[in-house]
DNA sequence: AACTAATCAGGGGTAATAAG
DNA sequence: CTTATTACCCCTGATTAGTT
């Protein structure tokens, strides 16, 4: 173990402890005044018609359908994506409730037919530019699934203390979903504290792990 | 233990957090911008007829065969060279795991060197489970593999981009890679708590955890 | 309260890369 | 080259949460 030792008083060590309160406290502001919200993007009646129409040619578009189709309707491609995800989550859910009498033969097994298979010949080495929400997601899960090994419960202990004594914690943990920092965030909560010996008094030294936060001003 | 003593204020904390903070965000610049990622080529339906037939013929074909599918195809000769060690990966793959189709629990012990050389059918649906989510597990939690055994790449790329710009924030690195302190770590995540080495005289240290409330007024 | 956009947790397939 | 691993892209199914 190779430590930093840092001669340091007891008030001192209070004064980091209120940082850090105020970096959260900042953090709790700034979510409540600002980003919150899971933005909802409405899907405009027109774009919702192309959209159903494709549907009907195809329940699982291949990736240049839904280019296209996000051209079309103005709509991110992950925002397509998702809206053909549940609508097919919607008609199986629809087909098991009501549906056991009669074999609703339309939209059967044959719509699996999907899946690229075409590609206007050549289009080779593309990649999708436009895709960073995805790909951001990507990113984080590597760090989610860190998180969640040490303890099952873990990770929704980090992102989401229950609710009531920490509201703002689970809020701030919202606001990196959103914002696409999340990727980096868990590795705050696991991984980043510093390490210290404290001199409490002149040979008196305490070993802490101060925690921090990135979004700290 | 290598000691080394910093004479730190608070405003020497702010700093240490303000670079680390400057780091994180450098990350997570450089995650969200769409620079470095993978590009991933999808090949076509057609494209993947055109290889699938000639790995039928040869599943090394020689240079200039393979120049002439990266014509046909419209790929990059790389990308066909990959695709075909990747098919002989997944043909070798799928020959030694169809050897492996009962896996009912007794006779634990041997399965794991289980030979194979059975009829090739390739149900291969069934895999040992446990097997495939440890697997998964370790390849998806570098952290913690750094966090046993000190030593990852991509963590230390975490810690310290910009080392010049905080020195010590390379110290804490260097905590990191040999205190192992990330087993501590998960304690700041969920409960912000504070692992200290308490000297209760110039050699005698305790260690302990301080409770720490990060809303604390 | 219903509907549905968005997220999360997990799994599959495979192109790309690393290690040998 | 092979083997092992990683990263990307896609999916399902369950859940969460914004709108009306």
């Amino acid at each position: 173990m190779c430590f930093t030792r840092i001669p340091i008083s007891l008030q001192h060590i209070k004064s980091v402890f209120s940082a850090i309160f105020i970096t959260f406290q900042f953090l709790a502001d700034s979510d409540m005044d600002n980003s919150n919200k899971r933005p909802r993007t409405t899907i405009s009646a027109k774009s919702l018609e192309i959209l159903k129409q494709a549907y009907q040619a195809s329940s699982k578009p291949a990736r240049h359908v839904r280019e296209a189709l996000a051209r079309e309707t103005n709509l991110d491609m992950r925002v397509v994506q998702v809206w053909f995800q549940n609508r097919r989550a919607k008609e199986k859910r629809l087909k098991k409730d009501a549906g056991r009498r009669w074999g609703t033969q339309s939209a059967g097994g044959m719509s699996k037919t999907d899946s690229d298979s075409n590609s206007p010949i050549g289009s080779t080495t593309e990649q999708s530019p436009s895709y960073g929400y995805m790909e951001r997601m990507d990113v984080e899960t590597p760090h989610l699934e860190m998180t969640s090994y040490g303890n099952n419960s873990a990770q929704s202990n980090v992102l989401k203390p229950e609710a009531e004594n920490s509201i703002q914690l689970g809020e701030m943990s919202e606001n990196h979903d959103q914002s696409g920092i999340m990727s980096i965030s868990p590795m705050i909560g696991v991984g980043c504290g510093m390490m210290t010996t404290v001199a409490l008094t002149s040979d008196v030294y305490m070993d802490a792990t101060l925690g921090f936060d990135p979004y700290m001003q």
